[in-house]
DNA sequence: GTGACTGCAAAGTCTTTGCACGCGG
DNA sequence: CCGCGTGCAAAGACTTTGCAGTCAC
């Protein structure tokens, strides 16, 4: 039988919105309508995203000077902060997805589509801690991003071919 | 016996900045002053470095209006191009390192002196190419990095602390 | 000799910061 | 009503590009 290499399910205690208040008030900050609209979206379905997807489809929701470009940067800050999301960098630019309520999990890179798959695999991680280990390393986290051409891309390469 | 992590040697033909002119021939290129020294400099120890690293030192040998950044960030391109030197991108700053002569291999990033330590794991090779064959997705390279503390920086931290 | 290469200056891309007004708690 | 948060404009960090003179071949 091949390995499940899918994602489970993390429990969560809060939806995002609140656990993101909560974070707020703890640093005598506010809850925005800004910030709660910017939530709101990111947590509204699952996807990997930048400061211009996000600013653009939020746009479509509400009046340009509701929202500028400097502050969903610093909202995305904050949820980064509080661990709701986590940001990493794709070709020198942010890239944000799900942390809260998201397990743990590595990315397979197409680089035709610029599509992020997401699998896991503890096997992975086990063999992180063993190097890690060997170098008397402390590992905080780790990011392994594995660069390629996704099944879909690869299926229309080989019919436009004609093979 | 615990596993041997460290890194091989590869076989090589030629000194870099031979394999380099014949590169740029095959373009029909020149090989210019800058690109000899820039050539001789990277490969004069093996290290990872930015653009600005790479023309600070140079602009110690040289006096500054022979060498320039555009040409510094011209050559690297070239030299990336050339299959001599792998681009990686780290905080949002491009950063290379030696790809001739030299093993595939990752990383573990030391987030208190920001060095980069270099290890080689077939057994992470081939969990990649299971992972892959199961989303069928083909795989053109990986690149993982394991951040955390090093082992130097570890010993610092507990001295200062009297641990 | 000629077209590739260079330095310079300027522009580009993505992100952050200074500031004065506005509004959440 | 205090001071955090916002939009705006501008600055910043890093990299790339246009151009005219220069040089490798």
């Amino acid at each position: 039988m091949p390995k499940d290499y899918s994602l489970g399910a993390v429990e969560v205690k809060l939806p995002p919105l609140e656990r993101f208040a909560q974070f707020l008030r703890g640093k005598g900050k506010r809850l925005t309508p800004q910030r709660r609209l910017i939530v709101e979206q990111v947590f509204s379905h699952h996807d990997h995203f930048d400061a211009d997807e996000l600013l653009e489809h939020l746009q479509k929701r509400i009046a340009r000077r509701q929202l500028s470009r400097p502050t969903v940067y610093r909202t995305l800050a904050e949820l980064t902060e509080a661990g709701l999301l986590r940001k990493m960098t794709l070709d020198g630019r942010g890239v944000w997805e799900h942390d809260y309520g998201y397990p743990r999990h590595d990315h397979l890179h197409c680089q035709v589509c610029n599509r992020l798959i997401e699998f896991q695999s503890d096997e992975l991680d086990r063999l992180v801690g063993e190097v890690a280990r060997e170098y008397a390393f402390a590992v905080t986290s780790h990011r392994m991003f594995v660069t390629g051409i996704c099944a879909a891309c690869r299926r229309q390469r080989s019919q436009r071919r004609g093979t």
